[in-house]
Parts: structure tokens; C-alpha cells; sequence
DNA sequence: AGCACGCCGACT
DNA sequence: GTCGGCGTGCTC
């Protein structure tokens, strides 16, 4: 007997394994592991993976296999053992891991209705409901007529009615209609002017086709000015056939990219890609950390090395950070390899995105730019892997399953025996650290190509100025450059990290602070609408005039955002013009990549903006970049706070002076003397590396341990507490005494979306069965969990302690 | 996740 | 004596 095992689809614990149903005969000849199918299961139906097919099992009472969703699999074998391998890692379901490597549109939605099982009695209470149909949907019960949700009930109890569950594949393929001639011309002419005059639109559309035979349905009727019916009428005469084709929802619909050719690497370029071909050509896996300071020309490594995978018939991954993959970005790739590019970013609706990756699994593109989730495109012979920025903390996944992008592209170009490509201008220091240890391959560019110099910073002190009676959020430095751009004719990015218009609001009487009523956070003024937002939770509500606590009327905002950046420029250099770049003003589709080309163009002398601002962008006329406040992030409560301040530095300032004009960078702080900020200046990685590596160690973190940490929430405070101490203590009773369990305690967001937390954090260096012991402490609570609002969350690999 | 099964309290 | 509350356990 055939039996196919699947996995279903429900995040739980309890269903965290795979389920046998036989396979009935119509389908034993398409059915294979990694196809979607709809099961039975209970008395419901579910969507499922097929992960093996079997001739025997142990179930005593089998039920069949319903329905076989894909023609093909759409998890390949590797793919399959990839889950495998991250659900155990992440410790996450494998369901999880499954849809997290497709594209949403294949996940399943589920629905329920009622259908009329006889003819029902004269007294049948439903009966208005179902007048003139058999079937009424669970969902218009609850929306139209939630009272009588307990009569339908009652009424399937009976049997009057029954209950029936449907699973809709929400991958749908979009078509689209198309017309040929059949006749050939001289039939069709002929026909045309026997028409009577009446039928002036076939006639028409008959003559269109005699010059054009093969249209879009679309198309003919727009150049015909005639309706659809006019060419169904002709369909039905048999002069033409209307067919239907799936065609792919084009993304870059109308966008030519201008062929490139490859650039002639500089010497230092060519020692940087060598080990890269060499791994190739070896067909041996390595993975090689790029050390490259910004305009370094990285990308041409990367563009050469995808060459060189494709001439040997291999296919090639680019992940790249998501705020980083703007059209510029995805411009180099196209112009490069042209169509047989895929891109996959969170820009695309779900159906393009679905038709991006049909693309991949049809062997159509053999290049995926994308972000953090195209490391799992389904290529089966890749040739090469590469990661941009791979310092972001976007490659990794903050909700299940928690996979870091890095992990699972060296999995696959161990699988493949493939070489990896982690590039950076500011590495990781656990990605550094592996590469001075040997286990990674380090390859250098510490020139800019061009052989420009890399800009001068200048740091100004904040404090400085507040004393010499500078009261304004542009220091003096900072002010005179700006002016000096603007009377030039030359650009300036300014970087804040912080949007809206001000931090906090603040009683000046009593010290209240306007907090969120959902999370322990307090809320952002933004001065369009006069409103607060959580930026956590979205909550919103009106600036308050009066303070909540006290009723004074002093409550003001306190703190800069980018809406009074931008106010406040407006007021200082009324002739320059600013362009502000925050989640705001991108929050539409497209605007993100409008308000770029405006600033190429000119259009603007100043780009104001946040963290989306940081990478990637190219513009040569750009000489100044100002950065605001460079150590607003220095002093959160997260171990990395040195580290991304380092990175976020450097990438600013690599804004500057990228072609022939000299760039020059002023950082504005409170905290001159920090390394973060003094390496930052000096363009030294290798000096911030060692500092921070002192610092970890002697604090116990990575690289030096490693760090997981559970996070327990419910809306019950004394459950999380009560949770939480368990765990530790459990915790504590397994593990090695040189391992450290810090914790219970609350969360740095203590409360978010109306949810308590607390954290346990664990640094080890070797403790190999403590996933087993996590696993243990999830299944004890597994009833709260499934019952009450309990979460635990696991995270194997911490990247934002947050 | 849902749903059925099963054991206790308040009703005709 | 019955309807229905939700604690418990299962779904191939």
C-alpha cells in the first residue's frame, strides 16, 4: 500500500510530527514528498506537507489523502531536509519552518459553512436563511445573524444541516484571455464584408486581426473600441479561438535596464575574488567573509562571482537587507543577468511574489536577488550564496521559526558544496571572530575603487555647544558645511535615527511621561494630527493639553524626531529644500522609491531620514552627510548597542563623497570620547573589533558564549512570573555550573501589547542538550499555552535583546 | 486549532 | 431527570 506521511498545518506541539493517510490510486501516479495536499483530519480538512512516501505503516485505521495540491513539489528533497534540520535548531514546528520557505500566497485559508443535509420541515427555524440556497457560510452567520449561531448549531446537531469545511489554495495564478484568427486572412476578409452592417464592431475586430492575429482579448478591444461580446460572437462563428493563459504579474512592468558589462577589477579586487572562483572551481563549500569598506566595489565582486556560477550551469542566491533592496539595487542585478533575475522582496503584493518564485521553481531565472526569506529559493543546483550588509540584523527572523538567514546559507552551500559570500564594510564581530579563527575565509578591499579617499569625519560635541549657548539641534560645524553645500549647488544627507516629531511628552510639573496603554513604552509625538503613537503596537491617541496625572498645563514634548528636524531646517535654511525619508512618508507603495529619484534628480538639496537611509543609496553629488544624534542608540540596554552604533556609523558616513567631489561627514554627540564613535571617525574596524572583543569577553557574550533566551508572556502577570521561575530553576538543575541563566526578569519592554514578559537569558559555551531541555520545558507547559494566553518564546541565537 | 467526550451545577 | 458549562484529550 501507498502511504504518503504529512505534516499539517497547525502550529502546535501536539501535532509536531507527521500523520499517515493512504494513498488512493488516482493519485499514486502524481503524488511526491515536498507536494501540498488537503487531508482529512478530525473533522476537518487541513492543508499539509508531504514529507515521505511509505508502503507501510503502524495506523490501524488510515484515511486517504483528498486532494493533491501541486503539480510539482514545491519543497524540494533538499528543502525537505533543510526543515528538518532548522525545526530542531530553531526549535520550531515544522510547519513553521515549511511555510516560512514558501511564498504566503500558498498558504491555505479555511472556511466553514452549512449546508441543507434533506428537505428540511415545515418549522425549520432557518428557513428564511436558505430561501433560495443550500449553503450559508459560518462567517456571514457571525458577521449578519451572531445570534443565530446557536440555532445553526442545534440544527446540525440534529441533521437538518450538515457541517462542511473547505480548504481554498490561495495561490492562484492570474490569467489572462487571448484571441487568434482562425480563418486565415482572405476567409476572414471575406467574411468581415459580408457582415451585415449592423455587426460594424466584428467587422472590425476581424479586419484587427487580419493585421495582428495573435492579440491579448484585452488588448483587441481596446484597439477596436468593440466589447468582449463582439469577439465571443465571432468565437462562436468559429473565426477565432479565445483561450486562457497564465501569465506572471510583472513587478518591473515597463522598466528597461540598460545592458552592463563586467568592469575591470582592480588588483586588490581580483585578490578578493580569487579564493571565491577557487572554491567554485574546487566545487568545494567555503565560506568567505568580504571585508570591503564602503565603495570598495563589492557589488562588481558580487556580480563577477554570480558570472562565474552561471557559466558553470549553477544558479546563485543575493540576499540583501530589505531596506536595501531599492530599485537601484535590483538595477544593478538586471542590467547584469537581465531577465534571468528574479527579485523577492516584502514591496511585491503576494501574488507577484508568488509568481517571482514560479519563476525559480520552473528553472526560468537562475539568479534571486532578494531579502532575508529568498535564502530558501528552490534552486537545486546553486553554484553560489551571498549575503550584503551580513552585519544586518534583518536576516534574522523575530517571530518562528527564529532563523538567522547566515545559518541557513551555509547549510545549503554545504549541501551543495557551494561557496558563501558574507559581505560587509563592518562585519559581525561573531562572523569577524570566525574568520580570524580559520572558519571562515577572510578576503579584504581596503580601498575605495575610484581611490578616493574615504571622507574626513568631524565629531562635534554637543555639550559644547549647549554651553556656549548653542540651543539648536545643528551645531555650529555642522551649520556652516550645510551652508557651504547649499551655496554650492551640492547635497547633504542628514540621518536621525528617530522618526516623528519628538520622543517623549513630558509634565514639567510632576515628571509624568505619556506612556502606552498597552506597552511599557512611552509614546512619540507626531505633530500631523496633533497625535502620540505607540511605535511598538500603533497605538495612537490626541497630544493631551493638560497632563493626565496632575492637570498641569505644562506638558510639552521633549526629545527630536525627523518631522522637527525638518520644521526646524524649514525655519533655518528657509531656500534649502528637504526631503524627508521616514516610515511615514514610505508607508505607500512606490513612495520609497519616488522620493529617491527625486533626490537623484536634484529635486531636493537635503535628504532627511532614519535607518532606511543608512545603506546602499549612490548619489555623487551628495558631499555632506550629518548625522544628528550618534549616540542615540549607544545607551539601550542591549549588548550589541556598541556594535550597531559602530555600523551604523560607518554606513552613514559612506554616504559621502562616493564619486569625483570630496564628501566630508559631521557626527553630532553627547558622547565624544566613546570608541563607537572615535573608530566610526577614524574609518578603523580593526581597532573597534578588538575594543568590542574585550568587552564581550569580559562580559561573557558572543562571540565569545553563546546566548538563547526564552521569553515568557501572558496578560496574567503572576503566570509569567510563576512560568518564568520555573523554567529558570529547571534550567539551572541541568545545566553546566560555567553556564550562566540570567534571569527571570521583566523584558527591557516589560509589557507590549497588553502582555507581560519576562526573559531568560542563558550564555553557555558547550551545553549540547539544551534545546532537549527547552523542549522539555515548552511540553510541560504545552496545556497553558494551547488553553490560556500563555507564549513562550524561544530564541537559540539572540540578535536583539529587546 | 477545533471538536467531542465527559463529568458537575441550575433549570423545566 | 435534562441542558449546557468548560476541563481533557485527540486528530493518521
Amino acid at each position: 500500500m501507498m502511504i504518503a506521511q504529512v505534516v499539517v498545518d497547525l502550529p502546535s506541539g501536539l501535532v509536531n510530527k507527521s500523520f499517515d493517510y493512504k494513498v488512493p490510486d488516482s493519485l499514486k501516479h502524481s503524488i511526491l514528498p515536498g507536494m501540498r495536499v488537503v487531508v482529512p483530519f478530525g473533522p476537518r480538512k487541513l492543508q499539509g506537507f508531504v514529507t515521505q512516501i511509505v508502503l507501510d505503516t503502524d495506523v490501524e485505521k488510515l484515511k486517504e489523502i483528498q486532494e493533491v495540491l501541486d503539480p510539482v513539489p514545491v519543497l524540494t528533497e533538499e528543502l525537505l531536509l533543510l526543515g528538518q534540520w532548522l525545526s530542531d535548531h530553531t526549535l520550531s514546528f515544522y510547519i513553521t519552518v515549511f511555510q516560512a520557505m514558501l511564498p504566503a500566497a500558498m498558504k491555505a485559508s479555511y472556511s466553514k459553512s452549512f449546508v441543507l443535509a434533506k428537505e428540511p420541515a415545515e418549522d425549520f427555524p432557518l428557513a428564511s436563511l436558505y430561501s433560495n440556497r443550500s449553503e450559508v457560510t459560518l462567517d456571514e452567520v457571525i458577521q449578519e445573524h451572531p445570534q443565530m449561531l446557536a440555532v445553526f448549531q442545534q440544527q446540525a446537531r440534529a441533521g437538518v444541516i450538515d457541517v462542511i469545511y473547505k480548504v481554498k489554495d490561495q495561490a492562484v495564478k492570474k490569467k489572462k484571455k487571448y484571441v487568434t484568427l482562425k480563418a486565415d486572412m482572405k476567409a476572414a476578409e471575406e467574411f468581415a464584408e459580408n457582415l451585415p452592417a449592423r455587426s460594424k464592431k466584428q467587422k472590425d475586430v476581424l479586419m484587427n486581426l487580419v493585421l495582428i492575429p495573435f492579440q491579448e482579448l484585452q488588448e483587441l478591444v481596446r484597439n477596436t473600441g468593440a466589447n468582449s461580446a463582439a469577439v465571443a460572437a465571432l468565437e462562436k462563428k468559429g473565426l477565432v479561438t479565445i483561450e486562457e493563459r497564465e501569465v506572471y504579474r510583472d513587478p518591473f512592468a515597463g522598466r528597461e535596464e540598460r545592458k552592463t558589462e563586467p568592469l575591470e577589477l582592480t588588483d586588490l579586487q581580483q585578490q578578493a575574488i580569487l579564493p571565491i572562483i577557487n572554491a567554485m572551481e574546487k566545487n568545494s563549500h567555503e565560506t568567505v567573509l568580504l571585508h570591503g569598506v564602503t565603495g570598495s566595489g563589492k557589488t562588481e565582486i558580487y556580480l563577477q562571482s554570480i558570472d562565474k556560477a552561471l557559466q558553470e550551469g549553477n544558479e546563485a542566491i543575493v540576499l540583501v537587507p530589505e531596506i536595501a533592496l531599492t530599485p537601484q539595487m535590483v538595477t544593478r542585478f538586471k542590467g547584469r543577468f537581465g531577465s534571468k533575475v528574479a527579485v523577492l522582496h516584502s514591496g511585491l503584493s503576494k501574488g507577484e511574489k508568488y509568481d517571482e518564485w514560479r519563476k525559480i521553481l520552473r528553472k526560468e531565472v537562475t539568479v534571486v536577488v532578494g531579502a532575508r526569506s529568498a535564502v530558501f529559493a528552490p534552486f537545486e543546483n546553486l553554484g553560489l550564496i551571498i549575503i550584503d550588509e551580513e552585519h544586518e540584523t534583518s536576516y534574522k527572523q523575530d517571530d518562528n521559526p527564529r532563523y538567522h538567514a547566515r545559518d541557513v546559507a551555509i547549510w545549503r552551500g554545504q549541501h551543495h558544496s557551494c561557496p558563501v559570500i558574507l559581505g560587509s564594510a563592518t562585519p559581525s564581530l561573531e562572523s569577524y571572530a570566525r574568520a580570524q579563527k580559520g572558519v571562515y575565509t577572510l578576503s579584504s578591499l581596503t580601498k575605495r575603487v575610484m581611490m578616493q579617499e574615504l571622507p574626513p569625519v568631524e565629531i562635534t560635541d554637543m555639550r559644547n555647544e549647549l554651553h556656549e549657548g548653542n540651543r539648536s539641534m545643528f551645531s555650529r560645524r555642522l551649520m556652516e558645511e550645510m551652508n557651504s553645500r547649499l551655496e554650492r549647488g551640492e547635497q547633504i544627507v542628514l540621518f536621525l535615527n528617530r522618526r516623528g516629531y519628538s520622543s517623549f511628552v513630558l509634565c514639567r510639573d510632576c515628571g509624568y511621561a505619556v506612556t502606552c496603554p498597552h506597552c511599557d513604552i512611552s509614546l512619540t509625538y507626531h505633530k500631523k494630527g496633533q497625535q502620540l503613537k505607540c511605535h511598538y503596537c500603533g497605538h495612537e491617541e490626541y497630544m493631551p493639553s493638560n497632563c493626565p496625572s496632575c492637570s498641569s498645563e505644562h506638558i510639552r514634548y521633549f526629545g527630536t524626531g525627523t518631522q522637527k528636524v525638518e520644521e526646524e531646517l524649514a525655519k533655518l535654511l528657509p531656500e534649502a529644500r528637504v526631503i524627508r525619508m521616514d516610515v511615514d512618508t514610505t508607508r505607500r507603495k512606490g513612495s520609497h522609491e519616488k522620493l529617491l529619484t527625486a533626490f537623484g534628480n536634484e529635486e531636493a538639496d537635503i535628504l532627511l531620514g532614519t535607518q532606511m537611509i543608512a545603506k546602499g543609496l549612490d548619489f555623487p553629488k551628495v558631499t555632506l552627510v550629518g548625522v544628528l544624534a550618534a549616540d542615540s542608540m549607544l545607551h539601550l540596554p542591549d549588548f550589541r548597542a556598541s556594535e550597531k552604533t559602530f555600523q551604523l556609523l560607518t554606513q552613514v558616513s559612506g554616504r559621502a563623497g562616493r564619486d569625483v567631489l570630496p564628501g566630508k561627514v559631521v557626527i553630532q554627540t553627547y558622547d565624544c570620547s566613546h570608541y563607537s564613535i572615535q573608530c566610526a571617525s577614524e574609518h578603523d574596524y580593526l581597532t573597534f573589533y578588538n575594543r568590542e572583543m574585550l568587552t564581550r569577553r569580559s562580559m561573557q557574550y558572543p562571540p565569545y558564549y553563546f546566548l538563547s533566551m526564552m521569553t515568557v508572556s501572558s496578560p496574567d502577570l503572576l503566570k509569567v512570573v510563576e512560568v518564568s521561575e520555573k523554567a529558570a530553576e529547571y534550567l539551572q538543575s541541568k545545566l553546566n555550573t560555567s553556564s550562566i541563566i540570567l534571569g527571570p526578569v521583566a523584558s527591557p519592554i516589560a509589557r507590549l501589547k497588553d502582555r507581560y514578559r519576562y526573559q531568560v537569558m542563558v550564555k553557555y559555551k558547550n551545553e549540547p542538550d539544551l534545546r532537549l531541555y527547552i523542549r522539555e520545558i515548552l511540553n510541560h507547559f504545552q496545556r497553558d499555552i494551547a488553553q490560556t494566553q500563555l507564549q513562550i518564546a524561544v530564541d537559540m541565537n539572540v540578535q536583539n535583546v529587546m
